[in-house]
DNA sequence: TGCACGATCTCG
DNA sequence: GAGATCGTGCAT
């Protein structure tokens, strides 16, 4: 994808995700391609379920890079989430990818991309380990309130900021 | 320097 | 329903 793309605003990039290649090269020079099915948005400093709403420290700090950079980070101690830093400079922004083809659980793509701090800051218009290719999406897609984030108030708590492709076959386990 | 907790998953 | 497991942010 182009550096134009990234730099829209991270609803508009978590829905244009869907259906896209990404692409993982691994350290033996395996190729894994993934359709991405599921995705969610995270939109700033205002937003309170965004890290960068606690404002610009070494964690968040590469979202408030221009789009197109990775954004990883380790939760629970155990599972390395992937996002990808979107929009403009200083305005931290990310989509968090939480589902490929038929795995479900951004816990689980993290594991099964074998993504770890490494990956923080990787350049996806350069990387030549991980990066997405543009393909014809489908506009078929549900959207429903992001995962996890019960701390938030309200009025971002609802928000429906995930996406899910309506092809996916497993979307019914993903709804709570 | 210490501590509570998290954009989760698996097992029981 | 609880445990695994540890970096981060904020209080002490």
């Amino acid at each position: 994808m182009t550096e134009t793309f990234y730099k829209q605003d991270a609803i508009i990039v978590a829905e244009k995700l869907l259906g896209k290649i990404l692409f993982r090269i691994f350290d033996d020079g395996s190729v894994s391609k993934y359709i991405i099915t599921e995705t969610e948005a995270y939109l700033g400093e205002e937003d309170e379920a965004c890290h960068a709403h606690k404002g610009r420290t070494a964690r968040t700090e590469i979202m408030y890079s221009e789009g197109g950079k990775v954004y990883v980070y380790l939760i629970y101690g155990m599972y390395w989430m992937l996002n990808v830093v979107t929009g403009e400079v200083n305005n931290p922004q990310a989509v968090l990818i939480r589902g490929v083809d038929n795995i479900i659980g951004s816990g689980k793509v993290g594991r099964e991309l074998k993504i770890d701090k490494t990956f923080y800051g990787e350049d996806l218009l350069t990387s030549k380990r991980i990066f997405i290719e543009n393909a014809p999406s489908t506009k078929e897609f549900y959207t429903a309130p992001r995962v996890g984030i019960d701390y938030a108030s309200p009025k971002w708590r609802d928000k429906n900021w995930r996406f899910t492709l309506k092809i996916n076959p497993l979307f019914e386990q993903t709804i709570k």
